[in-house]
DNA sequence: TATACTAATGACTAATCAGTCATTTGTCAA
DNA sequence: TTGACAAATGACTGATTAGTCATTAGTATA
């Protein structure tokens, strides 16, 4: 499925110069250098492309700081790392955050805005995961509230990535993001976000891992693998989820040899949580 | 000029259920009640209307904002005061906040993405004005930082307001916030945006009010007014531009006369400035 | 080479759009 | 009542769009 990959780039270029509505079927298709009719072979519609496009793109950065949050042991520079993270991913991926963090066409397209918002869940979920880890109950009544201090805290800094191509020092940056963030966990008194009021926001439940839309992920994620050890990996993966035979290790082992793969980033997410490492 | 507020608000309602691209002028005449050509003595053209309404609207916003950071003398609450107006704007203004906040024709059209860069800078502007009232010297070396901060504040709550319509208490959110705002105000110690890093990315300065400019401010806002009181002291404030002879007092209520006008913050604001109070 | 199949093409359609303009309607003063 | 002017109309134009489909190109098998 290589060529939906690349219309899927293409179309990020486009969208992110000019719009999703701006932007017409045709120019993406000269920009590939395919026919009108080759698109349509890969997507139904256009809408399918952006369906798909946010699928694409959402969950590698979502995935992207759920492993950071799960594999930093270092208490210390687990919020460093944390938003080193987050901002080298908006600086590399400056077009599609662009895109996804601006595009109207969210907010008015009901399926699409709760897909969205199901990644914007995710992504919540994760950060009070951190939060937890960093402040076990000392956190209990305001983690909400910080949770929606570092969501700030990231829509505001990342305006200089996505607005402007300065150089900038991330580790500086992550630095002081981490202290602010330290501090208001430490001191702040009055909340205002509840656990009840969050979930409320975050309506749209994130649905359960099933054995079932498990192997449906995989098989997806194996179509857009060459043959390759990355692919064998996923298959080995795809018979371990229908019957555990291999150790913990193994199972791990081969997770982490497709993580970096592009596009299996959400395959590993979901992967990670299946096994519970 | 009332047909142009009647275009400029169901256009407003349309935009913020559709979008701007996804809105045709069709729909609009016909929310409107008018016909297409009657739309077109209004706006030259559809992008006119946009132009107009990011004038119309936004101007209402930073307008509000600076009213408060200027006139609350009362140090304790200034900053409660001004979580609670952004907030109450976001709430009575949640359509043109879905619009202005999210709209993709901002970052690709060039000179509208210069128009509301100016207004955030502006807003910027009146954060740090706050902050340095509230902590004179002692915040010297973060105040930039402890601005972006607010702002992060402001998008990751306006969330609240905008997605959905739960009854928020305003008040807690409000000192919630002042409290966050104290806190890292207070506290941080490793800065990272720096003055010129703050200027660098609010490029499009401000510019400077000129005598000439602020008359044909006037004129444009009489123009929205029935005659009446209001207008009254407008026509009279103008005389006051050209040349001043009555004393500050009486200039001051003339402008409060016309504060709460619809379609004359601006002009409060810029006279504000211009009479330096 | 012949056959069967899939992948790819691009001219085409029907719909929609922004913007125009000849025409009508409404409103004054004379 | 008339005539002069401005306000408003909506059918129309030309351009552009998403999506289709009869045709062709490419490839593998027999």
């Amino acid at each position: 499925m290589l060529k939906k990959q690349l219309i899927m780039e293409k179309a990020l270029e486009l969208f992110s110069e000019q719009g999703f509505e701006a932007t017409s079927v045709q120019q993406i298709t000269e920009r590939c250098g395919i026919s009108k009719g080759a698109f349509y072979l890969s997507f139904k519609t256009k809408d399918e492309l952006l369906f798909s496009m946010v699928d694409y793109y959402l969950q590698q950065f979502i995935a992207d700081i759920d492993h950071v949050v799960r594999n930093s042991n270092n208490k210390d520079i687990m919020l460093v790392d944390f938003y080193k993270n987050i901002f080298q991913a908006f600086k590399k991926h400056a077009a599609s955050s662009r895109v996804f963090f601006n595009e109207k066409v969210f907010l008015t397209n009901k399926e699409l805005f709760h897909k969205v918002s199901a990644y914007e869940a995710d992504m919540s979920k994760s950060i009070v995961q951190m939060l937890e880890q960093l402040y076990r109950e000392e956190l209990q009544e305001t983690k909400y509230d910080v949770m929606y201090c570092v969501k700030g805290f990231m829509k505001s800094y990342a305006e200089l990535f996505i607005f402007s191509d300065l150089p900038l020092d991330l580790d500086q940056l992550a630095q002081s993001l981490a202290e602010k963030t330290d501090i208001i966990a430490r001191h702040t008194t009055i909340p205002f976000i509840t656990e009840e009021l969050a979930q409320l926001v975050a309506r749209p439940c994130d649905q359960e891992i099933t054995q079932e839309s498990l192997l449906q992920l995989i098989d997806q994620s194996i179509q857009n693998l060459e043959p390759s050890i990355e692919r064998e990996s996923l298959e080995l993966l795809k018979n371990q989820v229908e019957q555990t035979t291999y150790s913990q290790a193994i199972i791990k082992g081969l997770i982490e040899n497709i993580r970096l793969q592009p596009g299996c980033q959400w395959v590993v997410y979901v992967l990670d949580k299946y096994f519970q490492f």
